[in-house]
DNA sequence: CGAGCACTTGATCTATGTCAACGGTAGTGG
DNA sequence: CCACTACCGTTGACATAGATCAAGTGCTCG
């Protein structure tokens, strides 16, 4: 479909800072395997409005629909720095286990985003950090406003919320020179419950 | 991977009754391509807890990830009357351009997913009978209790807003001898807004 | 007949939204 | 260097959408 030289095996990853958008909803390109770093996803109606879709972390394949649609879907930004990859690689056909896989996977992730949008506050918050980190013991989360459009909570809610997880010993803010760093970094404990 | 007989092209498919459940977390058997009629995806934790973790409507693959992993990662159960086919057909492997297909509108139906679970009741609502209508102008809805589950919310709150929506003109009981008939039906009107 | 389920409706409660004020940091431009 | 603006985060006071509790209806099934 798309002509891709032989490409190198590796080395042709492409690197986005936190904030970047990857991709336009409507513009043309190729599809991507994100290898590292979270990616929000949003739906853009008639009026140019985004509203958010969903999220993409490590291994997720993002705007695969270009390649049957000839445009993206979905606009997607970096909510951390991320490192991308064109998939499938090596101009290959994309194999069909490989797509089962990616298949079954995002299936699974809708289920994951079910739960982060259901039941209580403070458990939407918990399972959108577990969702972040994504099986690692630290994570660096994205701001609160980004929190809060992910939950469907307000940012205050999310103030509020993790200061009481701070409070409580159960994520951590780091600090650079014993002052708060800008953007908030939190590593969660206890991957428990 | 399975060994499937050549099997009758058209025939092959499978009917279940509103409340049956196609298959269990867990089991084994084949996946399969929504044909007719709406099913609720649940996740099976731990304790046998079920929490709701989708929906598929026509055109939808179930349990794709069998096929991979032997085993369903979701109980389906049937909300209305369903019709479903082995997927892909006739012992085939999945062709490439289905499978990518398939991936991408599992995407698109995770952003459906997302929108009922967040913003006001009504609109909530009204977007999960717009979702379970797929397109058509009626649709026969599940129980207020599917839909409340659905869409996170009471089903006394959903009680109130269907009757709302009724009140308005929007949607319509369907009475049998001028009764209500048991389970709900109704047909929404107004596609737009 | 009784048990169970689906639905309706009213009264009340509360988790979360909303509004407001304030502090810290980064960037920009004179 | 100092405004000045723009975010991001924190916290308090108050409002309210929706949850919760409760009571009752009607239908189905055994």
């Amino acid at each position: 479909m798309l002509e891709r030289a032989v490409a190198e095996p590796t080395g042709s990853d492409t690197r986005h800072r936190c904030g970047a958008v990857l991709f336009q909803a409507g513009d043309s390109g190729e599809a991507w395997r994100l290898c590292e770093g979270i990616v929000r996803l949003d739906q853009i109606d008639g009026d140019g409005i985004a509203s958010f879709a969903g999220l993409a972390i490590a291994g997720d394949i993002l705007g695969c629909e270009t390649l049957l649609l000839g445009a993206y879907t979905f606009r997607a930004t970096a909510l951390t720095p991320c490192r991308v990859e064109p998939w499938p690689g090596g101009g290959l056909p994309p194999a069909e286990q490989s797509l089962l896989a990616t298949l079954a996977q995002a299936q699974r992730r809708a289920a994951d985003m079910i739960r982060l949008r259901g039941g209580q506050a403070m458990a939407r918050v918990r399972a959108a950090i577990r969702l972040l980190a994504n099986g690692h013991d630290t994570v660096v989360l994205p701001t609160q406003t980004q929190l809060a459009e992910i939950t469907d909570l307000r940012f205050e809610t999310i103030s509020r919320l993790l200061k009481q997880l701070e409070r409580a010993g159960q994520i951590l803010p780091i600090r650079i020179d014993g002052v708060h760093a800008g953007r908030s970094f939190w590593v969660p404990t206890q991957p428990g419950h």
